[in-house]
DNA sequence: TTAGCCATTGGCCACCCGGCCAATAGGCCT
DNA sequence: AGGCCTATTGGCCGGGTGGCCAATGGCTAA
């Protein structure tokens, strides 16, 4: 539980809310042993900054403008399997933590947290560098959680803009017959009556983005 | 741009997130003029808090557990017309900015502006008592943006759950031919071409809510 | 008042949907 | 090797979808 060293902590906040970074760079500021050494609000500069700082923890949230957190989460874990991102968001889809914890994150909280389960948080990824998984769960709902293959995320986000399985078979390159075999897998996966219903499902279990 | 008084804003912050309330709070209180006198993270406590404290300026969220922000708005305006509240949340969604704005909000900023925006607003609220509306867009579209009557939300709510029109005609107790033509209304002023589409169109203009 | 939107209802019709029957082939874990 | 998941494809069929034709009464903004 002691400091890894006596040096405060260096971290790296990445947000897209103005309001919320400074927020949390005024926070963790006179929270003693950490020290905001860098932010960035876009995936691109979230990077830049990330390679030029080298940050002892990097905070990372996951509703970014351009490409999302969990795709600057895939490729830092590439070019430094090391590092200690946390990620710190508000989307609290089972689906978002699943994807995070695969692509390499040492944790993630929610921002439905007390400011001392974040500190506790970042201190522990720094320290140990053991995974810290804190699910917090307050909407979530009982999901069975049937995960949906490639393919048919593929396909599901070609019916929520509404076209028919002809036309999605038409767009793969597939039959129209495979297109209603994956849409019926989804609909089961999903425990949808129809298509309009699993593309509701897909929003709420965060498969889908607005 | 003078003060009204000489004394500090007194404001009280909802936001259903700690860290970002915590965040807020930091940040409001090391900027001179301003003052925290409250905080909640739900309808309930934000009602019984405003109604305590009385506060200059209510920074309100949208999303909150429970009741969402513009019914908290809504309650508030009904027992005190001239109080001054904010909305600041992260939905850049029209539908939201909209009935923020008939509901009586003396403004409405996104988190996605800079904090010298955000202080500039509350200060505009406060002084001018004037509408201060920020609709930042970034991430909008340009909708064309006709709004749905009563009816139309009520039937787009069922149509997200997979009902058939039949079923929305038993549901609301009309045939299943006018079921069809509000359904045909929604697609129309959404722009979509099936009612697949119409949940998804729902859901990014704010109307559908997960 | 005239215009326009809203809620309501009807039929015709080509097309789409999704469950059920069944099959082949590749990949992965045990 | 056998089991399980995934991707692929086929037909049959009752029921749902959405555009088009058209109509009524109420309510509101111009």
């Amino acid at each position: 539980m002691r400091a890894k060293t006596d040096r405060a902590i260096r971290l790296m906040l990445v947000d897209d809310h103005p309001v919320m970074r400074a927020g949390l760079a005024n926070l963790l500021s006179g929270e003693p042993g950490f020290s905001v050494v860098a932010q960035a609000s876009d995936a691109r500069s979230a990077l830049a900054g990330w390679r030029e700082h080298r940050p002892d923890v990097l905070l990372l949230d996951i509703s970014l403008p351009g490409l999302d957190g969990i795709e600057v989460l895939r490729q830092i874990k590439a070019e430094a399997p090391q590092a200690h991102v946390l990620m710190l968001t508000s989307s609290e889809a089972k689906e978002d933590v699943r994807q995070s914890m695969a692509a390499g994150a040492a944790g993630y909280v929610t921002k439905s947290v007390d400011p001392d389960v974040l500190f506790a948080a970042i201190r522990g990824v720094f320290e140990r560098q053991g995974v810290v998984a804190q699910g917090e769960s307050r909407t979530e709902r009982d999901d069975v959680g049937e995960t949906l293959s490639q393919r048919e995320q593929e396909v599901l986000n070609l019916v929520r803009q509404g076209f028919s399985n002809g036309e999605i078979g038409r767009l793969l390159g597939i039959s129209r017959r495979t297109a209603r075999a994956h849409v019926s897998a989804i609909l089961r996966k999903l425990g949808a009556s129809a298509r309009t219903e699993a593309v509701t499902r897909g929003f709420e279990r965060g498969i889908l983005k607005i």
